[in-house]
DNA sequence: CTTTCTCTAAAGTGCACTGTGGCCAGTGC
């Protein structure tokens, strides 16, 4: 009997999810919280100790979760557990996803109209049932409809780094397979959107009958929608559908330049294709008449571009949005890379609320070959997540001081992670803010501000000297929540007149300031920080998809301040903003 | 449910915001 630790953790959290439901006592419901946070980040092999019953001296376990832990892992369920969740409808849990939407109001729904699902509550909210039930007024039901909406918009749709990792291991399978000459991975993941819709493999292949067979029995394959000789598609476990076309070699480069779109870029590159005479498809590149010779050969995607006259564009640059006139003149810009990357910016450590310390995170910076971290942890703003006052932060930057004695070739930098309060004003006073090396401005909450106020208070923190960058600029959360209303235009000019820098956020749930705005703030002048927003280690690993964001933005290494060297970095924050 | 202070029982993250309902409750950070 094995069970995950991840495993164990998650069924906690249900038991805490499904006793706020039943109105249990709150210290309750955050004991099994707590433990199952206490699981995930223990330092040993948990379920072992688990299943010993080695767990009573951990703080935070006592002996109720011991027992539950101990049946979990010796098991691998929990009695307790199953006969709790039998209370309830499984599409209960699906409600909780929905904004503005919690234990009280879910409980209501489902008590007094029986409400178990999304399709159930978007009736209820349509017909005017849900607004008969004390706390849902006119706004709620608004509120409620606009957040279903968005859910069903991008139902089918995944985050890129939700997928990453799974789409390389598939890749990787295929590459490995006898019959593959070469493999790639097209689409809209080639591009690098931040969600998608499904996954396009590409395979080069003398047998794509064997190979179409290979995919859809891999053991990955939850169901097969469709197999044929040279197609074929699957769903994953997770509903995500993956297509594979298996192409001749000689194919290969024209089926990947296609499927990897976009199909705006597809069109334009398609039509100036027949100002040289020749027609362009995904099998190949054929003279539209007698009267045009045939195309030189391709072997490689780049000889398309070169045939037409064109700069190799980078697939992330593939929208229609500008790329092809750029190539055209030679002005396709080198982008940034991952190996580019000197430091980062804005992440956390267990002071407030990550779950590695000031050590762990700046070892893991090292090991990865970066040259400077930045610290910056929550405001006092943000209770939840432990935020620090003056006097804790304040002590923080002394243990970064003392650390950074120890190497010549790496720094901390000590900064925080500011509230924007309401009204632009910040979380704290100038007179903490100056003692930092620098400082990123963030909005957490009154979300709801009109676009003018909004945008009115975001200026208000650049405009503040000791304010170097601002976090996470919309605060939306990909498949769940928009970002806050703001004129980016107005922001990126007064980024720009300010020296203020604009983060780009590259946790995958993020992915903020939005890449479609990048190449703008770039050309008025503006610097962006490339943050993995880590709250644990292994979250520094977020920024490959900072530096993909980045170069689907047009962004070059001379954009991004964390691309400069440490001795470059620390000089440029010790200048005063107005002349950075 | 856990911890702690006290020894069996009490205390245990805070705050702003929003919308609604009539001065408070629920949610989210």
């Amino acid at each position: 009997m094995t069970i995950t630790r991840d495993a164990i953790a998650d069924i906690l959290d249900e038991i805490a999810l499904l006793l706020e439901l039943k109105g249990e006592n709150p210290f309750k419901t955050r004991a099994y919280r707590q433990g199952a946070e206490t699981v995930r980040n223990y330092q040993g092999e948990v379920v072992a100790m688990a299943a010993a019953n080695n767990l009573k001296d951990t703080k935070g376990i006592g002996k109720a979760l011991q027992e539950k832990l101990h049946e979990l892992a010796t098991t691998g369920k929990l009695a307790f557990h199953q006969n709790l969740r039998a209370e309830f409808p499984p599409g209960l849990f699906d409600l909780f996803g929905i904004q503005g939407l919690g234990p009280k109001k879910v409980r209501s729904l489902y008590d007094q109209l029986g409400i178990d699902s999304i399709d159930a509550l978007k009736a209820a909210c349509t017909d005017g049932r849900a607004a008969s039930l004390p706390g849902f007024g006119k706004k709620s039901i608004e509120k409620l409809l606009a957040s279903i909406d968005l859910k069903e918009q991008f139902a089918d749709f995944f985050r890129l780094g939700d997928v990453a990792p799974l789409a390389e291991t598939l890749l990787d399978t295929l590459r490995q397979h006898p019959d593959t000459l070469r493999a790639a991975i097209a689409g809209s993941y080639r591009r690098s959107k931040e969600i998608l819709h499904d996954l396009d493999f590409l395979v080069a292949t003398s047998q794509p009958a064997t190979i179409t067979q290979f995919f859809t029995t891999l053991p990955e394959v939850h169901s097969v929608i469709a197999c044929g000789d040279t197609k074929a598609a699957i769903r994953l476990e997770n509903g995500l559908q993956c297509d594979l076309r298996a192409v001749s070699n000689e194919q290969f480069p024209f089926a990947l330049q296609y499927f990897s779109g976009s199909k705006e870029h597809n069109v334009a590159l398609r039509s100036r294709a027949l100002k040289y005479g020749w027609s362009l498809n995904e099998y190949g590149l054929t003279p539209k008449d007698k009267t045009t010779a045939a195309a030189p050969s391709v072997n490689e995607e780049a000889d398309i571009y070169r045939i037409l006259e064109l700069d190799r564009i980078p697939p992330e640059l593939r929208e229609n949005r500008g790329e092809i006139e750029a190539a055209d003149k030679g002005e396709i810009p080198r982008l940034v890379e991952l190996e580019n990357l000197r430091g980062t910016f804005h992440n956390h450590t267990t002071e407030s609320d990550g779950k590695s310390s000031l050590e762990e995170m700046a070892d893991a910076a090292r090991d990865l070959g970066l040259q400077y971290l930045g610290i910056a942890d929550h405001s006092k703003a943000q209770f939840q997540a432990r935020g620090l006052h003056p006097d804790r932060l304040l002590r923080q930057v002394e243990s970064i001081r003392s650390l950074n004695q120890q190497w010549d070739d790496f720094q901390l930098f000590a900064g925080t992670e500011v509230d924007i309060l309401k009204d632009g004003s910040l979380d704290f006073d100038d007179d903490v803010l100056e003692k930092l090396d620098y400082s990123v401005a963030s909005i957490h909450g009154s979300f709801q501000l009109s676009e003018k106020e909004q945008t009115a208070r975001i200026i208000r923190a650049m405009e503040n000297p000791h304010v170097t960058m601002i976090g996470h600029l919309t605060g939306r959360l990909l498949l769940t929540r928009k970002g806050y209303d703001l004129k980016v235009e107005k922001i990126l000019d007064c980024a720009a007149a300010t020296g203020t820098i604009i983060e780009l956020n590259c946790n995958p749930r993020r992915l903020d300031m939005d890449w479609r705005h990048w190449h703008r703030a770039r050309d008025k002048g503006v610097i962006t920080s490339i943050n993995p927003d880590a709250h644990g280690t292994e979250q520094l690993q977020y920024l490959a998809f900072g530096i993909r964001i980045a170069r689907k933005g047009w962004l070059r290494r001379e954009d991004v301040l964390n691309c400069q060297t440490l001795d470059e970095v620390r000089s440029w924050l010790a200048k005063p903003k107005g002349q950075r």
